[in-house]
DNA sequence: CTTTTCTCCTGTATGC
DNA sequence: TGCATACAGGAGAAAA
C-alpha cells in the first residue's frame, strides 16, 4: 500500500526516467482513472499531447508532473505549466518500459515520451542503457482506486514550483520544509477525535497511512484510540516525531529497490517485511516487551498495537 | 464547521 | 472442487 515513503520513492523513479521528456501521445483505457478529471480522458489525452515534463512533484502521497505545454500557436509567448496528478491509490504503479513490451492486465495509461532523460537513466548517453527507439510510461492499478487528472498550479509557502490547485486541501507531509510540527500539535489539540483518526487525516498531516500510523504509535507507545484532547502536546509531538522518522526509514529501505528500467511501487518497500513493528504482526511478540501484538477493528479495517506498551484508554468512546 | 460513515475496486486467503 | 465471504484500504462524497 503505497503511502508517503513509497510515493516518494517512484517520484525519485520519475525525476531520473521521465523528466526533460516529452509526452508525444496519452492514451487512457477504462473511464475510472480519469474520473478526477471532469473534462474527460479526451482532453487529458489532449492537454498532455506535446507537452514537456519538467518536475516531478509530491505532497503526501499525491505525485504530480508539472507540464510545460509545447508552443503551438504563440511561439513567442510560453503558456502556463499546469500539473499532471497521479494518486496510486491502493495498487497503482508506475513502469517505464519499451512501447512493445507486453499489455498490463490492468493498464489504465499509456504516455509516449520523446527525448532523453538528464542523469545517468536510460537513453541517458551513447554507453550504457538498453538502447530503446522509444519509452513508454505507463500507469497500471488493478483496483483503480488510483488515478489522474489536470490541475492549474497555484502558490504555496515553501513549494517554488506551486501546488495544484485541486489538492491544497493536503496538509504539507513530515519530510517537507513546509511543515510545521508544532501548529500540526495545536492543531490536533483541539481535535474531537481519537489519535489515530488525527494521523491518518491528509488535511492535518499529509503521508501518513495505516501502516505507519500504526507504527508511529507503536514506536510513541500511544492507542491510537486515546483522544488528542487527552494526550499532552510532548506526547502529540512523540508521535508525530516517531511518524516522521519511521517513514525516513522507509524511505531508506525502499529507495535502493526499483532499478533503470523500472519505477514500481510494489518493489519499492522491503521495509514491510523486515522492520514492521506492529502493523500486520498480530501475535508476533513486541520487539520491546514480548507481548504479541494484538489486532484490533477500527473504521471497517484493523489496527494493530501491543497490548502492554499502548493500552487501550479507560474511557474509549464517548456515547 | 466538525466528525463519522459509506463507497469505489479486484486479487488473495479462508471456510464450508 | 466450487462457491461464498472476508479482507486489504485512500480519499472524497454524503450523512450526522
Amino acid at each position: 500500500m503505497p503511502e508517503l515513503p513509497e510515493v516518494e520513492t517512484v517520484r525519485r523513479g520519475l525525476a531520473e526516467h521521465v523528466v526533460g521528456r516529452t509526452v508525444t501521445r496519452a492514451a487512457f483505457f477504462g473511464a475510472r482513472v480519469t474520473r478526477r478529471h471532469p473534462p474527460g480522458p479526451e482532453d487529458l489525452a489532449a492537454q498532455l499531447a506535446g507537452a514537456r515534463v519538467a518536475a516531478a512533484e509530491r505532497r503526501g502521497k499525491y505525485l504530480w508532473l508539472v507540464m510545460e505545454p509545447g508552443r503551438g500557436d504563440q511561439p513567442d509567448r510560453a503558456p502556463a505549466a499546469f500539473a499532471l496528478i497521479v494518486h496510486l491509490g491502493m495498487s497503482g504503479q508506475l513502469l517505464v518500459e519499451p512501447p512493445d513490451a507486453p499489455v498490463e492486465a490492468h493498464l489504465r495509461a499509456a504516455f509516449d515520451l520523446a527525448g532523453d532523460a538528464p542523469g545517468p537513466g536510460p537513453g541517458g548517453g551513447s554507453g550504457g542503457g538498453p538502447g530503446w527507439v522509444g519509452t513508454q510510461l505507463r500507469f497500471v492499478d488493478q483496483r483503480t482506486f488510483g488515478g489522474m487528472a489536470l490541475a492549474d498550479l497555484v502558490p504555496a509557502p515553501g513549494r517554488p514550483g506551486g501546488v495544484p490547485q485541486t489538492i491544497t486541501h493536503i496538509a504539507p507531509d513530515p519530510l517537507e520544509s513546509a511543515y510545521d510540527q508544532r501548529a500540526v500539535v495545536a492543531a490536533m489539540k483541539r481535535r474531537q477525535s481519537a489519535v489515530k483518526r488525527a494521523l491518518l487525516d491528509q488535511s492535518l498531516v499529509s503521508g501518513i497511512g495505516n501502516i505507519y500510523a500504526d507504527e508511529a504509535l507503536w514506536a510513541a507507545k500511544v492507542h491510537g484510540e486515546r483522544p488528542c484532547a487527552a494526550l499532552s502536546r510532548p506526547a502529540l509531538a512523540r508521535v508525530l516525531t516517531a511518524a516522521r522518522e519511521v517513514m525516513e526509514r522507509a524511505l531508506e529501505a525502499g529507495g535502493t529497490s526499483f532499478d533503470a528500467l523500472y519505477v514500481n511501487v510494489n518493489g519499492a518497500s522491503g521495509y514491510f517485511d523486515r522492520s514492521l513493528h506492529a502493523y500486520g504482526q498480530v501475535g508476533r511478540p513486541c520487539a520491546r516487551c514480548g507481548a504479541p501484538i494484538r489486532r484490533e477493528a477500527f473504521m471497517n479495517r484493523s489496527s494493530y498495537s501491543c497490548p502492554r506498551c499502548q493500552p487501550r484508554p479507560r474511557l474509549a468512546g464517548r456515547v
